[in-house]
DNA sequence: GACTGGCACTTGATGGGTGAGAGTGCCAAG
DNA sequence: CTTGGCACTCTCACCCATCAAGTGCCAGTC
């Protein structure tokens, strides 16, 4: 019983305390809750929250802060998921829809939700190892390069141009593409790579100079770290809100989003649900009082890359949820219609 | 002959400035530099350049503070530019010569650029509109899609899909290939754009949807706007050192980072030369305090794109634009061996 | 046993007062 | 034209007293 009105003061704390930034004590406390109590049962409560490490006191004489496991406490079983309002729906699809191609939608999703959360958003592109190959070109330049093209299944478009040692004949062009498509076409990428691991053998040996240096070109792109890792960022004028404090609050944020390895690990091994990381739980030392929102995003049953937020741990969490999350679900659903 | 000993007093002053970030007054100047005069004579001389416009009082008994003005006439007449060091070319030459493709070049140099000058970097992506068309290639794909290539003399690979009503013929694919390479190969994309509008009335009336559809396809992609706008941006996290309110001093920059037009203005009509905007030369209110340093860069007399830095008004003047200057050449010779 | 009112105590924030330090402007003399 | 001297003006850091908000705890009440 009394439990359950521990929870509802913990709650109460971090709605107050997101909405204010200011430490909160048991009188404005009770100002803008109606707990049925006193402000000293309240206080009782208070003392007991931060002993089991919910809550704590910046100094003696101070309200309370969540810390992050009251954040934690608090985004597990006592936030309710907040729907998007009409407007914000309409928002992000009208936005979204007018996008012509892959690297667009990444762009407007950037923004879209980085407008909707007031916080520094990222998007991962689509992810190519998890698309499957559509589409495979070679096409003779001038001299002795060609020009290599892979459409994948995300629609991402990849180029390469090959430099080659000789000018190879049409026909063992025409040759090579019709047995690279039937090697790879439809397959994941991984897969891919594999089977045209296999297919330098079928070769006369004469060609094989040429077509090994087409495979090993199309091998490198299908691992392409470099585009697979790209990552778009936006909103970071939202930094504003994280705090007043440059150094601790602000640098370390922006310096994360220069590090494309950072980003990547800190959208993270998402799996298909949404996934808040708080404060510490981020893993950097310096994103001590940074939360990080994710989701994955994709078609279905193919999760194609991931997406989300970083803001402040003192933030409106159902709403930043909710946001990620159904940016998440419109950028998988115009990538499938795409 | 005393006309000299001020603009010495204004040189000493924006160098103490520059690095001490304080207000400077006669004594602490004269600790530094050695005039042969006293302090007296020094403020003296103070009170000229400050009815003169060239400095300027935070509040009545502090030092002296550069406005706008003044740095312009230290830029223009009081600065020696200042040699980069040998390790630093190098370090450019290293960083740069590792790019795999132009959009790798600008990547990097937009890190090298920021790393050098400790300040924001911003890098246009080589324009289309300036540079030539170098390759054009129609594919057919399944169904009634073709795949249209463009390849430009700057490096820069540009594809799209278009889904026709109907099936063109392998010949149709063929002559509007060869027709449209004719009229366009070599030719600028504006005059390529014209070459081509002529060229529908060349085709057989039949064929006149389809070709109408990959020319406008093809012109759209010649002027196209997002990807002659591109640019990159780096080395935010220097912003800390552009002063301590946020508000007025950082969250400005950090918006006109994320608006494109804004920074394409702000790079602006830089001509071959460097190109310097102090204060309120930038145009934007907001940008008061801040100061950009741009160059065009390209190879020999074509002028491809620009790019600069973003720093506060009281930067280092000498060793920025020697910065900027060094990579915009190392960038245009890199682009032009690619 | 849980809740409440009351009370003493702690502590950061606020505002006025003061002295030191840095700097200026100006004047009269060299 | 330069210089030394001097009176004057600010800001800044510091101290101190006061204030408001909040806590913890205890004794009393339902």
């Amino acid at each position: 019983m009394s439990d359950d009105r521990r929870l509802d003061v913990l709650r109460a704390i971090v709605e107050d305390y997101v909405a204010t930034q200011e430490p909160v004590g048991s009188r404005s406390l009770l100002d803008r809750h109606q707990l049925g109590v006193s402000p000293a049962t309240v206080r009782n409560d208070m003392a007991v929250l931060e002993d089991e490490g919910y809550i704590t006191q910046p100094h003696t004489s101070a309200g309370r802060i969540p810390t992050d496991r009251g954040y934690r406490l608090f985004v597990d079983r006592l936030s309710t998921v907040k729907a998007l309002s009409p407007a914000e729906r309409r928002a992000i699809e009208t936005f979204l829809t007018g996008a012509v191609d892959v690297d667009d939608i990444v762009q407007r999703s950037v923004k879209v939700l980085a407008q909707l959360t007031n916080q520094v958003a990222i998007v991962q592109y689509p992810s190519l190892t998890r698309s499957t190959v559509r589409h495979i070109e070679l096409v003779a330049l001038e001299g002795s390069r060609i020009l290599l093209v892979v459409i994948t299944s995300s629609g991402r478009v990849e180029q390469r141009i090959i430099e080659l040692a000789e000018t190879p004949t049409e026909n063992l062009i025409a040759d090579m593409r019709s047995r690279i498509t039937r090697a790879t076409v439809g397959e994941r990428l991984p897969e891919a790579s594999l089977r045209l691991a296999d297919l330098i053998q079928t070769f006369e040996t004469n060609d094989r100079p040429v077509v090994t240096s087409i495979v090993t070109t199309l091998t490198l792109t299908f691992s392409n770290e470099r585009s697979d890792e790209r990552i778009a960022v936006g909103g970071t004028a939202n930094l504003a809100r994280f705090g007043s404090d440059f150094d601790t609050a602000i640098k370390p944020v922006l310096e994360a989003m220069e590090e494309q390895v950072v980003l990547l690990k800190l959208l993270g091994e998402a799996t298909s649900g949404l996934s808040v990381r708080i404060g510490s739980e981020t893993g950097h030392e310096s994103l001590a009082s940074t939360t990080v929102v994710s989701s994955a995003y994709g078609s279905d049953d193919l999760a194609l890359a991931t997406l989300g937020t970083v803001g402040p741990t003192r933030m409106d969490y159902p709403a930043t949820m909710a946001a990620v999350g159904a940016v998440a679900r419109y950028v998988g659903r115009t990538l499938a219609d795409n």
